[in-house]
DNA sequence: GTTACACTTGCAACTGAGTTGCATTTGACC
DNA sequence: GGTCAAATGCAACTCAGTTGCAAGTGTAAC
């Protein structure tokens, strides 16, 4: 089995297993979003299949099922867009602080940082975070 | 003077200080954010304002002028809508983490809270983050 | 291979945040 | 009080994202 082929059968596992079913969108999608190096907005994604001509509407019902189904991530970088990443199946589970560069978009994992509080009274709301997200330049942007 | 004509005052001062005229539209915003426990969103605000017959334009400028003059800060919160708060003198470049329920979206100060490098190893990036947000459930939703 | 049906899709119309151009009004300084 | 740049109201716009519905298709079961 050659690369391209080999690409398209793990996008198409990966759905399966999602509960999904495999249309070519979404295989078009998952394909897009794993060789791409940082996440992509909906425009972006729409862009690269339009010679598939797919909906819009058909994009984001898409990246929203693959979301729910913890496939993809979705964030935000302080644009007010949604951008979209596949979970690596390696770390899903970790949940270590991400810091995210509010001009290239690009992720970086902060193993090492922890919240601490400051005072000695408890922020009950502390114990349900349950992501942490930092934003701000990464050295390249600054 | 009592506390309103204080606090109407105080407004004032802050906005002509920053360069801007006081106006009625922005007494009122400004009064209502510095009253506010947590971030307000431009439809908050244009609600709470209705009374005044404020267009959404004049308060989107408004919040916007304000925010280039570093009287408030706009900051997102993951669900792609901006919040706006007022800076403190006190603590002008105090970026305390905010809270976000992943469902109800309630926005909540976590004054206290403040992120430690675990390791001796400083991260460099650590230097560079403008907004720390925690998403989770909040109590009433948990 | 054929069939059945729930899941998907395309389309079009919609919502809601935020922006812009322009004519009118108003705050601040003289 | 008069002046004028700054601020406002209005309306029309852009753009991200959503929704209802009829038509199409992937999949599992035969």
């Amino acid at each position: 089995m050659n690369k391209k082929a080999k690409s398209q059968e793990w996008a198409r596992e990966r759905i399966r297993s999602a509960g999904l079913r495999a249309t070519p969108a979404r295989i078009a999608t998952l394909k897009l979003l794993q060789n791409s190096e940082s996440p992509l907005t909906h425009a972006e994604v729409s862009d690269a299949l339009h010679n598939l001509e797919i909906d819009k509407a058909t994009v984001f019902r898409n990246l929203n099922d693959l979301v729910s189904k913890k496939v993809l991530r979705r964030s935000t970088l302080g644009d007010n867009v949604w951008r979209f990443e596949v979970i690596q199946d390696t770390h899903e589970h970790d949940s270590h602080p991400h810091f995210v560069c509010i001009d290239c978009g690009a992720v970086t994992c902060m193993q090492g940082v922890v919240l601490k509080q400051k005072t000695s009274l408890a922020n009950p709301l502390l114990k349900q975070v349950t992501e942490i997200l930092l934003r701000g330049q990464c050295e390249e942007c600054a």
